[in-house]
DNA sequence: TCCTTGACGGAGA
DNA sequence: ATCTCCGCCAAGG
């Protein structure tokens, strides 16, 4: 990844921008940042972001629609219950993306 | 250097 | 629904 600085901060705009009770997948934010199929690196960033971060980073999930972490770690917890929060209802371990997928604009 | 490893994803079988 | 295989690509062994 080690994308520039400007590619990082486009990252970080599009997850800020994911409105409260909607989810973006990594893959998505990669393409709403003009950084096409680097779901990777997205995720990469994710993982490197501070624990304190202001950031929205529990509103994107992988294109199945789950939490990309084990079910039993704790990383997991803190996700689902954010999103939970925010109105997000799980169906076993997923959550329908008919329903809560962020359309970028329109 | 080569190989493996990721908060990934889509196409096939 | 599940499982491979393949892009993608930087990091660390």
């Amino acid at each position: 990844m080690a994308l520039d600085e400007l590619s990082r901060q486009k990252v970080w705009q599009v997850v800020a921008a994911i409105p409260c009770g909607k989810v973006a997948s990594y893959g998505q934010v990669a393409e709403l940042a003009d950084l096409p199929r680097q779901a990777r690196a997205v995720g990469k960033m994710m993982s490197q972001l501070p624990k304190d971060s202001r950031l929205p980073w529990y509103r994107v999930i992988n294109a199945q629609g789950r939490i990309s972490f084990p079910f039993d770690s704790e990383g997991y917890q803190r996700q689902r219950e954010r999103l939970e929060s925010e109105g997000i209802e799980f169906s076993g371990e997923r959550i329908n993306l008919k329903h809560y997928r962020w359309d970028g604009l329109a």
